[in-house]
DNA sequence: AATCTTTTTCGTACACGTACGATGCAGTGT
DNA sequence: ACACTGCATCGTACGTGTACGAAAAAGATT
């Protein structure tokens, strides 16, 4: 009760969920992954632990919370980062993520190695890839490609594609930093290549079809 | 004298050790993965919780004990699918690993997306490809492929490679289950077709080497 | 103004993992 | 026989996520 509690009337919810993910994004940048708890976080803002409770249904509502505020982070960052030619485009998000990954292991460990089972309240598939403003701007350069005829297929496969060949290499890269993956740049850039010369040899079915062969 | 006093002192811990992985698997069977707790289990065992610790240096170690128990399994399994071709047996490697992943996310989760600083005593990188059974079978699969002309380049970096792509797809699929890739066998094959078809497709250097362009 | 209803806040309690240090016992040296 | 040493065992305690329900505040109705 570090606050008075008149003051504490006067706040929004809205707000006062805001100041929560934002206390929590300064705790795991000041603590690491395990400095974020419930309780520390309550005390940030003067509130009782379980208060919390009130604005988000739990721990993982709070981590998903945090995703969404580093996607917009990321995708704000990767916008910074043009280039003329639409597949060089590409490889700048993966490198923006990778960089983003490796610079802030203990954010992108909460973020996108932490299990999130259920969707918080209202959320929706749909809501995964048009309200994630990192994946789209990825589709958004991906459509770019396949528009200039650099790749055949369908955007949201391949973007998927290259999410999850970019997390692959990121999250390897920090579980088991010592690995020897070689210099972490340079494996970086290899898979993003490697992926982007598959891409470009292909031509890539939408992520429900499922084709049968073999 | 005193060494064969030393020996029965550690066969007798060595025992009990087993003694509480195969009490914490059958917890883990009965109960499921939330019923194993160090409190249940050291009441299994007639012990006092704090008793494990003598055996485990944490929750941690128990779960990589019982992890390695289901690699080896896993492995065995997939000896036991032998294909005619070396990159179906590849991708047979590839099929399998995902499917264990996704079928004990938790194993899963443990032993490839918690942070290795410290590892299990006695366990080291060389461990981890060793001493793996399913990573040992990956590569030698891999040497199997390039000694037959199939893939081209240095074994240990293919099989990385191949690691990191499936990592990446299980991880995420465990981590954003909610998450639109379609089914996920379907996605896990997709995954796996398109990584071999572009290692077939180049000569992979190995991983020390860093070639600069673009 | 008074009463009832709904929402927001949080005090308490439980099971958890585990750090720390005490206890007691087996093995060794004298 | 006796003291000493090392080690297996475990009692206690702390901080954790969060279920439950009480308390308080805000809003609605009379």
């Amino acid at each position: 009760m570090a606050l008075s509690v008149q003051k504490r009337r006067e706040k929004q919810k809205a707000e006062l969920r805001s100041e929560l993910v934002a206390a929590a994004h300064k705790l795991v940048q000041e603590e690491g992954y395990e400095g974020l708890t419930i309780r520390k976080l309550a005390k940030r803002v003067g509130y009782a632990p379980m208060s919390v409770y009130s604005y988000f249904a739990d721990k993982q509502d709070i981590l998903f919370a945090l995703a969404e505020d580093a996607f917009e982070t990321l995708a704000r960052r990767i916008e910074e980062h043009p280039a003329d030619d639409p597949i060089e485009a590409l490889k700048a998000v993966m490198t923006e993520y990778a960089a983003f990954g490796l610079g802030n292991p203990n954010e992108y460990r909460t973020v996108f190695m932490t299990e999130k089972t259920k969707l918080p309240e209202g959320r929706s598939y749909a809501d995964m890839e048009e309200g994630n403003p990192a994946m789209k701007v990825l589709i958004k350069r991906v459509e770019a490609c396949v528009a200039a005829g650099r790749l055949k297929g369908d955007p949201r496969a391949i973007a998927t594609m290259l999410w999850t060949v970019g997390h692959g290499t990121i999250s390897l890269l920090i579980t088991f930093p010592f690995y020897p993956f070689g210099d972490a740049q340079a494996y970086v850039k290899r898979m993003c290549d490697f992926t982007l010369a598959g891409l470009q040899a292909q031509d890539i079915p939408p992520l429900t079809a499922t084709p049968v062969n073999c």
